[in-house]
DNA sequence: CAATTAGTATACTCTACGGTGTAGTTTATA
DNA sequence: TATAAACTACACCGTAGAGTATACTAATTG
């Protein structure tokens, strides 16, 4: 169950030849690209082994399981997640140049290959089995919370009028979810920068346009 | 592949023990059970029978394979959107109110439980595997446009100003489900009847206070 | 070099599941 | 009541995949 820290240096312990982190990365990449292809059931442990090029022993000496490799890459994506939505209040830069950095630092996200093939992975299964992800998905939820925050400083510096800033904070991430997240994630659409542009300013507009003091 | 039609009168050609719409029904009934506890693979034919008491031959003399059983149940559930996601602009109804009653449609047909594990199987699988869904997930995306319509509709009729009806529909659609749908399907939250309403309200505020002229 | 650990190749077990075949039972119609 | 279809019970087949065992080679360090 303890997931390995992704330390970039071997322990060294002693005498043997060191792990491979290469292999490694080419482990969790071709699991990525077959969890995606074929869902957490669908996906073989063989094919992955064998995709990444490395023996299925080695596979299994890495990750205990298939569900301890899942979620290896659980972890990553909550990485990943966390790092892009961060978002901090800054008294002296327009709202609207601010709320448009964070949407399209979403929207990058989900547009990223990789990224978005592992989402849609762990999103399939989360559906199903919440509790296999929870973890990972929370830190994607949370980035509501995180914003809630942001919104409070603004009314709080009076550039922003809202009652409950958590239900303000989710009015923007339903807009920008609903303009450039769900359209790649369910519909295969793939939104060009400018239409992404577009989408993100109008968003910002409306909600500006409601919240705004 | 061709699926079966809901006509609840079975045909009568002769003599022979009829088909038993009870047992049909107890088996689609199971399927979704199934499919949405274990997801497409992880469902069982076996268990599915077992679950709908039924003989896994007769399960599989209704419907010949497992695929074809999936899509009998996606068909199943674009038929409820589709009933459920209908909207037609009335001059003389207030646009509050007509936008409250399609969003408290859509709040009830998800929170409805069979529902519900329906359309998470269905979006689970949808990630995956678009091809095997697209069909019925098509009803439940093009409620927008359905929607897109009526706002065409109140333009005309003066009542709201939207440069872009498309536009426009998606930002209530997002608002609706960012409120209402996504977090019952994502995050199993079991919205109170109130809290719904509440939901509802601000949303409809929130897109009447943009578009309303 | 010796010791030690990482990785390989391959064969194997066990289980689960999709789908079929069959012989018999039930429930209807004509 | 004869006939025909729906349904049952159950055995069966083939395959695929998770995980293991083993005997090997490769790459390190002291």
């Amino acid at each position: 169950m303890s997931i390995a820290q992704p330390s970039e240096t071997p322990a060294r312990r002693g005498p043997g030849r060191p792990v491979s982190l290469t292999k490694r990365r080419a482990m969790l990449d071709a699991a990525i690209r077959e969890f995606q292809a074929h869902g957490y059931d669908g996906a073989s442990m063989d094919a992955i082994a064998a995709s990444s090029d490395v023996s299925k022993r080695t596979l299994y000496n890495h990750f205990a399981s298939k569900e301890v490799l899942f979620r290896s890459l659980v972890e990553e994506m909550g990485q990943r997640v966390s790092v892009f939505s961060k978002i901090e209040y800054s008294p002296d830069v327009p709202l609207r140049e601010q709320l448009t950095r964070y949407a399209q630092d979403s929207a990058r996200l989900i547009q990223d290959g990789e990224t978005l093939a592992l989402f849609r992975a762990i999103l399939a299964e989360h559906v199903r089995n919440p509790k296999l992800v929870a973890s990972a998905m929370e830190h994607y939820w949370r980035d509501e919370y995180g914003f809630a925050g942001w919104v409070s400083a603004a009314c709080r510096d009076g550039k922003l009028r809202a009652p409950s800033p958590k239900r303000a904070s989710r009015h923007f991430s339903s807009l920008i979810k609903g303009a450039v997240v769900w359209p790649v994630v369910f519909e295969q659409r793939v939104l060009t920068p400018r239409e992404a542009r577009a989408a993100i300013e109008e968003a910002v507009e409306m909600f500006l346009g409601y919240y705004a003091t």
